[in-house]
DNA sequence: CATGAAAAAGTTCACCA
DNA sequence: TGGTGAACTTTTTCATG
């Protein structure tokens, strides 16, 4: 189990932030010397706590002004059409997050399109069009708080 | 409306993979000149599509084994105790997503905590204590597929 | 007016006290 | 652990198509 102290912590809320600030800057933001700082981050790295660094997006900028979260049910015993669902999942790039999940639904999708004809367009050209699944409800996204 | 083109979209995929790439790697992957390549960056940025960049964690290394889907309804009414809720939201670091939804639900919050126990806590001494919060039904995150 | 090359400013990262 | 500096990267400037 990696260690992660209150410098890793101040370290990883700053990064959060900006992923890009430099490591002089980063160790006058956590209060401690530019070398410690930079092993720290290796370490966070190295260890696996740091997984990677990425751009966040603006979706709307982008033309993407719709969400939802879509709650599927799957076919039971379509153990054949799983392998493909789950490939397909991480494929369609309008599919930003999918959970397994308990309750009602089997999987709970976070789902961006252009516009609701988008995502018509997502919801027969593609969901129901999976042999996996046998039914699905939408909630749109009204507003996104966080 | 920013122009996005082709080249804008493959600079925005090779980000999306690894934020942290040097330009002159990330010219070369795009097939641009370095100084195009920085300027397209640049205009990303200023036009808002690229809203920054940001660290990913690996929440099982940290110690944070357990995830939840949460639908949360608020009371009619609340008017004077919707501000906190919302600056509740932000505040609270075990709530990694919040949207205001149509449906049953008002709000479906992604949730991540270290174990049953800490959800435990989140719902008694958090959720369930803040005024605006009428009721909740949590759906657990059994596997993450994206 | 956009592009690329190249100089100037700043940053990263290995090494040593 | 903290400081130093060579190698590298970013960002500005300038000449060219």
């Amino acid at each position: 189990m990696p260690e992660v102290d209150r410098i890793d912590l101040k370290i990883i809320q700053a990064l959060k932030r900006n992923a890009r600030i430099s490591n002089a800057e980063l160790a006058e933001t956590v209060g401690t010397s530019v070398s410690s700082c930079w092993r720290r981050v290796r370490a966070l790295e190295d260890s696996g706590v740091i997984a990677g660094y990425t751009v966040q997006l603006d979706d709307k900028q982008m033309g993407m002004g719709f969400q939802a979260i879509v709650h599927v049910q799957l076919r039971r015993h379509a153990h054949d059409d799983f392998a493909p669902f789950v490939k397909a999942m991480h494929l369609q790039d309008e599919i930003r997050a999918c959970w397994a999940t308990t309750g009602q639904a089997d999987y709970h999708l976070h789902v961006v399109c252009a516009d609701i004809d988008g995502f018509n367009r997502f919801l027969d050209e593609f969901l129901f069009r999976m042999p996996a699944v046998a039914s699905a409800q939408t909630n749109l996204i009204l507003r996104t708080l966080k």
